[in-house]
DNA sequence: CGGCCTCGCAGTAATGCGAGGCCGGTGCCTTACT
């Protein structure tokens, strides 16, 4: 299958279409796998390549290839990026943002008999008007760009994500590609399914930074954290970020760090537009020392010499904290991650966490979906209900995600004639286990933060690597090193692992939480995912009661 | 859940304290007005 013939031509595309010598570990195999017809999901670190994948595969395809990306202003990027190479193809963005003049070209370009990148926002494939044009064209590759956000964004925040799934499926299933920095196991089962992708390829290279150091300090007190996230910035050897829980803190850190004498700027996602610009564009061009930033701040932010980031706050889960960490060192040259937090600092994450959709809102949105002849969008719903689009777009997800209703290109539908309060229940239920999923993801960053254990291999195992039992470059890894020397260094963990078959990514059958997948094997206890109950720790000697046994592999 | 703000109270002057309420993140999009 792996013809030499298919990777010799992208190799030439590489070269003569876009002006690289080499193609990176990993990217031939993905691009043969697209070429080839294969859905593929692609997880490289930033910096390896992501985009030349679908780049050179969109090239040899020909015909559209439709770029799904969360942010305009990482389109912007994109674009520019691909106009800058010697001899590739067109690239067009359709957002609202596009004047009426460059829709006009860029639909001429769709449209036309050359190969073509058009970008969206998946916002985009909920305008009829937008779908329709697409569904007409000659579109050979769907791709979605920072696809973690499928997962982290889909299921409430932008519902749209949600719907991807169904806009390829009424494209005529073209290959999906699918591509991220970082996913657990969890998180690419996700994407994989929300997308509808068949049977995918699946391209894993370098999770592991080793050179970020990695460590964690605990505090009682919000003054003593304050004060030792200043201390850590001030002993900086170069570009930090710091992340922080809330708008305000951005502030309230950026202005001490300032009155400090260093050039320190706040961004977070409720300022203009404009300023985000400014700040953005500043730490790009070495103008600041420090930016203090709540989540809005990463994504597209491509800065080499990143030194620093500093946690103020916990993250939502291991995978958040693996996004931001890993916007250090991208030169590959030494940095630091350091997480301060408090135990009270996880009870905001925990309010995040939570969040139902209202039993009226589901019953109204099932009545008004039971009576309507056609499918119907969330903004029809809410403007009728005067509920807000985004409480009634998760009502239709859910719903959608329960099987009591159909998402199509046109809206969402009902295919059954359940009773408004089954629709309650089976949303409530849903509900529940969705936040119970969410509660564990806080829980893991709590192990993380509270490990008496390697960190690197606590976050590794997290992504199913398995790796040794000590990287010597993180805090806890530091400690043992000054320790008395210890007596045997025997891998307990791996010899743990042969007596009864269980490793990373095992199947296991748990007589309440059903079959989970493990992520985590120490010598007395498995981390376990169950879908429909999150992260579970459980003892080992459940296997010999009988609680839980191996399963088929999967 | 925890932090922070406001309010009412006490009661004689300028502040302090507890109770109660509210807020907390991530970005597309649209549409009406400067």
């Amino acid at each position: 299958m792996n013809a030499p013939a298919t990777l010799e031509q992208s190799a030439r595309t590489a070269r003569e279409v876009f002006g690289w010598d080499d193609l990176l570990p990993g990217q031939a195999e993905a691009i043969d796998a697209v070429v080839s017809g294969r859905d593929t999901l692609v997880v490289f670190p930033t910096g390896a390549g992501k985009s030349a994948v679908y780049q050179i595969a969109g090239c040899e395809l020909g015909g559209v290839t439709v770029v799904i990306s969360p942010l305009l202003a990482l389109q912007r990027d994109q674009i520019d990026s691909i106009d800058r190479a010697p001899d590739a193809p067109a690239a067009v963005a359709l957002n609202s943002r596009t004047s009426a003049s460059a829709k006009r070209a860029a639909w001429a370009a769709i449209e036309g008999d050359d190969a073509v990148y058009a970008f969206l926002a998946p916002e985009q494939l909920a305008n009829s008007e937008v779908f329709d044009r697409l569904a007409r064209a000659d579109v050979r590759l769907v791709v979605i760009d920072e696809a973690h956000c499928v997962s982290a964004w889909g299921h409430d925040f932008r519902p749209d994500y949600a719907r991807i799934g169904d806009a390829v499926e009424a494209l005529g299933h073209p290959p999906v590609l699918a591509l991220t920095a970082t996913a657990s196991a969890p998180v690419r089962d996700d994407i994989v399914s929300s997308l509808g992708m068949r049977d995918p390829h699946l391209e894993v290279r370098g999770m592991d930074r080793p050179e970020i150091h990695m460590a964690v300090r605990r505090h009682e007190h919000d003054d003593d954290k304050r004060r030792a996230v200043i201390a850590d910035v001030q002993d900086a050897d170069g570009p930090t970020l710091v992340y922080v829980a809330t708008r305000k803190e951005t502030d309230a850190y950026a202005d001490e760090l300032a009155d400090l004498g260093l050039r320190a700027a706040p961004y977070h996602g409720a300022m203009a537009q404009k300023r985000r610009d400014e700040v953005h564009a500043a730490w790009s061009a070495g103008d600041l020392d420090v930016v203090v930033a709540t989540s809005a701040f990463g994504m597209g932010v491509d800065k080499s010499d990143v030194r620093l980031v500093v946690h103020a706050d916990v993250t939502e889960s291991l995978d958040s904290y693996a996004q931001e960490i890993g916007r250090a060192a991208r030169d590959g040259r030494p940095a630091r991650a350091i997480l301060h937090y408090r135990a009270e600092d996880f009870s905001l994450r925990s309010f995040f966490a939570g969040g139902h959709s209202k039993r009226a809102d589901v019953a109204g949105v099932w009545d008004e979906l039971r009576r309507a002849e056609k499918p119907m969008r969330a903004k029809d719903i809410a403007a009728s209900s005067g509920r807000s689009v985004r409480a009634i777009g998760r009502v239709l997800n859910q719903l959608v995600a329960c099987e009591l209703a159909e998402s199509g290109p046109d809206g969402v539908s009902a295919r059954t004639k359940a009773s408004a309060g089954d629709a309650v229940a089976a949303v409530r239920d849903r509900d529940e286990a969705e936040e119970r999923v969410r509660a564990s993801r806080i829980e893991i960053m709590r192990g993380y933060a509270e490990t008496s254990h390697c960190r690197r291999r606590a976050l590794l195992e997290y992504f199913g690597v398995e790796t040794p039992t000590h990287c010597g470059s993180c805090d806890r890894c530091d400690a043992d090193a000054t320790a008395p020397a210890p007596v045997e260094t025997t891998a307990p963990d791996a010899a743990a692992a042969d007596a009864d078959g269980i490793r990373i990514d095992s199947v296991v059958q748990h007589g309440e939480f059903g079959t989970g997948t493990v992520m985590g094997v120490e010598e007395d206890r498995l981390t376990v995912f169950f879908p429909e109950h999150g992260y579970k720790v459980l003892v080992r000697a459940a296997f010999e009661t009988g609680v839980l046994e191996l399963g088929e592999a999967a």
